[in-house]
DNA sequence: AAAGCAAATGAAAACGATTATCAATTTCAA
DNA sequence: TTGAAATTGATAATCGTTTTCATTTGCTTT
């Protein structure tokens, strides 16, 4: 950690070991807003412009990645998970990853077709969740 | 036309007829802004509030979807072209579109294994388009 | 260990796209 | 023709993101 952002000239403070941290063990994508909460909990002090831009350090370093599902927010999505998909549930807004090794190949041959040089890719599915649909029923009836 | 509209209690005024038949013979994925700029080259007088509200409008019948790829600002993709994919030129901020009915059945298959009600799904592949790509290796030489 | 400098921080303001408000106007059914 | 409901245009409010700036801090070089 220290020596990934030394070789970049960027410095160690507590603020950002602290956000790296707590950042790297969400399970969930999170929003500026919900880090930022999160790290309040355990350091009041920290402003809410430092999680942002050491939010934009981490994808910057290639960490994460942002995502933008429509809803105006923002979310960011650890990449150590792997190239993967999202399932996005328009009622909870939950977020779900799911493989997509499957459709890369047919990505790959699309991009190759038009002379496209991938940076990366966006696979989501919007719909409703399975718990949200659960719901819609017992309230629709 | 006319009928659409009619049968779900909205009224056709002449602004709204040329917002919608204009948005209709655009080849791109125009913003509310530049679809603002097309209008106006037509009748002044229109507001943008309500090219903003057509656009919204014409998605609520179902004839486009918003798209977000992530620069801040909102597109409108018209669904009469069908399901498709999108290649999005990070530069010059272009995007095409590409068939996908090779993998829809494979997001189907996804979607059912978790129990998720398909609304809507995006495909997109983020990079550098064949022009800018070109432009890319002459500069860079 | 101290100094110097670039980077980082926190508070606040600026920004920009989207959305809401409201009075005036217009459509359309009765 | 008339009245209710929808639409419009101008403007203001909203909200997440990004910038600014004075101050502080980390790190390298003496």
């Amino acid at each position: 950690m220290r020596e990934l952002l030394k070789n970049k000239g960027f410095k160690l403070t507590p603020q950002r070991e602290l956000i790296f941290s707590i950042f790297l063990e969400q399970r969930d994508h999170v929003s500026v807003d919900e880090l930022y909460d999160e790290i309040r909990k355990l350091d009041s002090s920290i402003g809410y412009s430092t999680v942002w831009r050491n939010l934009k350090l981490i994808c910057k370093l290639g960490l994460a990645r942002e995502i933008n599902v429509g809803d105006g927010i923002t979310r960011y999505d650890q990449v150590t998970h792997g190239p993967h998909g999202h399932l996005f549930c328009v009622k909870c807004k939950k977020l779900v990853e799911f493989s997509v090794d499957k459709i890369v190949g047919f990505l790959d041959q699309v991009a190759e077709d038009k002379n496209f040089q991938i940076e990366s890719f966006k696979i989501e599915i919007q719909g409703l969740c399975d718990d949200c649909r659960a719901l819609n029923e017992k309230t629709s009836v």
